[in-house]
DNA sequence: TAATGAACTTACAAAATTGTAAGCGATTAG
DNA sequence: CTAATCGCTTACAATTTTGTAAGTTCATTA
């Protein structure tokens, strides 16, 4: 949880006031939550076949950062309607409206990042 | 300075090396970077130009983070022909290929900061 | 019905980032 | 010559993020 009354918290809440750039930024901070989007762009997806994709993720991390693209509207949580207790995860509009921004991302990492030659 | 034993370095390594939108990501974060970008877009700053700009940054932070821009590539530092010990930072050419990234994030945030109509 | 697996949660610890406060050397203004 | 300003740096503390390990609940499988 986030002290609402630390100056770190305030200063990033008046960055998002300054800067629109730096507040979708925000929506898409955390180590994996840009990956598991880009997954989920590929379809819906169960949280094990997440885990599956993403393996150095931890169970409490994926779920934390799905938590939190949930909360931020990014994603949402389907029960199967077959079997109860099945859930999957999958883009909601406004996380397909972020399309454009992960294609630009995309792009650039795929130039620059020689890292991933390998 | 970050530890490239941990568990942590290591898993931003692999997943730079599994999403290129990641690694694009990772050259952007820290909470001014972007900002700074931005602003920087506009033409060559000064240190306390920037300080002006955007207050609520400390010296600290922003020294930290022009650093770190200038290590990734993005800016560059050049000491001005007249006064010496006078600097300016600029866009540098990789700096300027982001142009593309940072309008969708832009773009996106204006659209969907509804916290900026203050 | 006991065992298995999916989808989490909890308590804890380590690491990373950000902020506070003060100070310092060079240069410029007065 | 002196004080002020610029562009930092240092030592430290608070906050935030990420990871470890174990356990829980419900539902399906054997």
């Amino acid at each position: 949880m986030r002290k609402t009354t630390s100056t770190n918290y305030i200063n990033a809440t008046k960055l998002h006031g300054l800067c629109d750039a730096a507040y979708t930024l925000s929506q898409l901070s955390g180590r994996w939550k840009l990956t598991l989007l880009v997954k989920l762009g590929e379809g819906s997806k169960r949280f094990s076949e997440l885990k599956g994709e993403v393996p150095a993720i931890t169970e409490r991390i994926l779920a934390l950062q799905l938590k939190e693209l949930e909360k931020s509207g990014l994603i949402s949580k389907q029960e199967s309607t077959l079997k109860k207790k099945q859930y999957s995860y999958e883009l909601s509009p406004l996380g397909k409206s972020m399309d454009q921004v992960i294609q630009s991302l995309s792009a650039w990492g795929k130039i620059n990042n020689l890292q991933a030659e390998l």
